[in-house]
DNA sequence: CATAAAAAAAGCAATCATGTCTGTTTTGTA
DNA sequence: TACAAAACAGACATGATTGCTTTTTTTATG
């Protein structure tokens, strides 16, 4: 009945807004409490992924959090797997926004780079891997290692969601004029924060070696800048 | 009966030699069988972790894996938990001992480093995070996050790993004089090369911009010696 | 108001993993 | 050889999870 699979296709990605949506005036009641359902089991779902891992949720697990019965949700998708698909797709939006959201107001687009837009851009990166949204997709990217059929959900997905993280980054640096070496800029930087996000998870002495190696990766972003960067 | 909790105490890690191996001339076969199988277990149980991952190897999977019955691995290892605890202790020595090999025959310990000596170690970090040992611990350590009777099992062997990295890493790069420098270099590379890792299992176009991302890396190792770690 | 459809709740059967239990074989020792 | 202990193998009971089915409630519409 509602599909909930939806492949992402590079820009048209998950809309689910197929519903008919207040189909007309007064009415539409109907489909608004369905889709608040979804959400609540969808965001229900991401807390559970959050503190007790994506194979540890159980669908028992996720209706209580979002308070519906199991049946409810049975209903509204039919298998633990939809579930987790839906929640891909969800996330796939809602990472995409959330990173926006952070790395908007750092580059005035009428100067040049400075070294306080960078760091600026390198803190809002870190902010980024300790949000709930992305601590959940790294649960569903860890699972697909070694879940094949949650592999081959994810992967449009995955795709998509570098197209559009770049694009992002080019449009938040716009002085940067070097496409190939913001790229590998960019890399350097995700991989950095994905590293210290898993690694930092129960090593003590966090702050200090946090910002040490934030230090490093400003700095390197600063060199490629000035190397490459520039017209 | 036999334990195999063994908490990690920084120097003295995992020794389980506590049993009386080769009691007497000629006896003393029982105890190296149990050994054995008490390795194949240990092995299996990687391998279940690199293709099935930490949640979803079961005592079933490891012990077929290992060719023993599921019996025969009750008696060594008392419960699941059991079993992964050994491993933990398994793995801190296995992982040491691999990331040593990597590392050596890097510095020739008479001139001050080269720039094709750096390349050396990172491509070695590289190679360490491709290693089905390093796989294995990210299951653990990845798994650790949302279970708290794992996380505290691995806590001490954690910490004893790091202080054990660092102390080889010193030992690879005599001429490295600032230790401050040195952590906050090995901590960037570490995460990097996790974060890698993590990341490029699913995307494509992984060996450009892993050679890009490893050029960066570098380039920032030899500023940081050049500035902070010569004499 | 009556009825159809959707949403929600609850119950049920099958599967699976764990831990325990019992029984068998192998090894060490008197 | 006889006995004890360890190593090993298989079966069983319990609890949990999943997906399906059935029943009840709510909403939309004639």
């Amino acid at each position: 009945m509602t599909e909930q699979v939806s492949q992402a296709t590079s820009s048209e990605v998950g809309v689910k807004e197929g519903r008919r949506a207040d189909s007309r005036s007064g009415g539409g009641w109907q489909a608004e409490k369905s889709a608040l359902t979804r959400q609540a089991i969808l965001d229900a779902a991401i807390r559970c992924f959050v503190d007790r891992g994506y194979r540890a949720t159980t669908t028992a697990m996720i209706s209580a959090e979002a308070g519906v019965s199991r049946g409810a949700m049975m209903h509204h998708f039919p298998s633990r797997m939809a579930v987790m698909a839906a929640v891909v797709a969800h996330l796939h939006k809602r990472r995409l926004s959330e990173y926006r959201s952070l790395m908007t107001d750092i580059d005035d687009s009428s100067r040049q780079l400075t070294r306080a837009e960078i760091r600026k851009s390198v803190l809002a990166a870190w902010e980024y891997v300790n949000l709930p949204s992305f601590v959940a997709h790294q649960e569903l990217q860890f699972a697909a290692r070694t879940d094949a059929e949650l592999r081959q959900l994810m992967q449009s997905f995955e795709l998509d969601f570098e197209k559009q993280f770049l694009k992002t980054v080019k449009s938040v640096f716009p002085h940067w004029k070097s496409l190939k070496s913001l790229q590998a800029a960019h890399d350097l930087v995700q991989f950095v924060m994905r590293g210290m996000a898993i690694s930092l998870h129960q090593l003590p002495d966090n702050e200090q070696r946090v910002e040490r190696v934030v230090e490093l990766v400003i700095d390197e972003l600063a060199r490629i800048y000035e190397v490459e960067g520039l017209d």
